[in-house]
DNA sequence: GTTGTTTCGAAACAGCGCTACGAATCGGCG
DNA sequence: CGCCGATTCGTAGCGCTGTTTCGAAACAAC
């Protein structure tokens, strides 16, 4: 009877892909609804039925952020030396941010005034956090470090999101030499040490 | 010969402090340049006199900030023990942004789209960073730590502003005493293993 | 009181997030 | 074919934001 429905989930789905193109070209400042809509060949408020508000918007595309970041983390592979998986996820986590920095930037800062993410919002950060859980527990049961994993975690998580916000922020360094040696340092200062106690 | 002027040097201090509690008050979301004006009680082009446009004024709550963060930080004693002034100063940073959320955020992250401070601005930070630089100075010279004084500080800068992040976000942990526990241990993770060197 | 100069803030501007509402589009039916 | 009713569409508007213009207001000198 009606005439044919445009707004189905494939368009949604195109808007998503539209809108990270817009907020990776444009940053947060011209990431605009009317923008996005042109960018993605719709409407306005065809967003708006799709997405609710623009903060809805904002919580899928940090949900596309957190799936591409699970992908970038599953592809590590685990060695025998817990303490390179370690490195190596965190280098996975450093290497995303880099490639996408606008999307790493509405991950773990919170660029956008009105949209933050709740708790149940970051349970989908958990994909990729399992994997570090599990390499920080390995360290801990070879003796490299003592606590909770859950905890060790956090603390090293606090790291490389510091540091990710400082990288692309231009304060770790202004050449690409000072900031690769100073994430090195920071996880040779976790890990450097811990050998002579075995030994 | 003409009226007696308003948008004087002394009003411009006062706009900032109203500024700062506008800030505290309602956040990001809610530091418009009207409500500024009528918490400050004067107008919103005085406000543009001023301080150009709203970034400058961000700017200057931005040099507020750090100067605050410098007053605190001035106040941490040294001891004899260089491990222990590290952590004292990192506790600085933690109880300030505990105190002044959204002027810590306005600081480490970057929660207005359109203000990003300029490597100069930064500058601004260094009288709160030397404090740390000197300490992690000594703990280079004492043997507990490797690496060029700098970019060790950097390392623990970039923690801190993490473990500031995560917890100004409430991702830290949903009770005091989990936060408590994960600041206690980043710092553990630095410097624990390092007295058996010594030993 | 009048003039001349300077300073003030109400009001207007473009652009934002968001939405109401009339135009447009379709299958079914006389 | 022409019309109808149901549904979906996007234009155009709302209130708000940051920002600027410009006429009114306020003063000293004459």
């Amino acid at each position: 009877m009606p005439r044919p429905k445009q707004r189905t989930p494939e368009l949604r789905e195109h808007v998503l892909v539209a809108a990270e193109a817009t907020l990776a070209r444009d940053g947060a400042e011209g990431f605009t609804t009317k923008r996005i809509a042109t960018d993605a060949a719709t409407s306005v408020p065809a967003i708006y039925e799709m997405f609710g508000d623009k903060n809805g918007l904002l919580r899928e595309l940090f949900f596309v952020g957190f799936r591409k970041l699970a992908v970038a983390v599953a592809v590590v592979p685990s060695s025998d030396d817990p303490r390179s998986d370690v490195v190596a996820l965190a280098h996975a986590y450093r290497i995303f941010s880099l490639a996408h920095p606008s999307l790493s930037k509405l991950m773990f800062s919170q660029p956008f005034a009105s949209f933050a993410p709740t708790v149940d919002d970051l349970a989908a950060a958990d994909t990729s956090r399992r994997a570090l859980v599990k390499a920080v527990r390995r360290c801990i049961d070879a003796g490299m470090v003592h606590g909770d994993p859950v905890d060790v975690s956090h603390v090293l998580l606090a790291l490389v999101q510091g540091l990710i916000a400082q990288e692309t922020a231009g304060w770790l360094g202004n050449e690409r030499a000072s900031c690769d040696r100073r994430w090195d340092l920071a996880f040779s200062m976790f890990f450097v040490i811990v050998p002579a106690e075995e030994g």
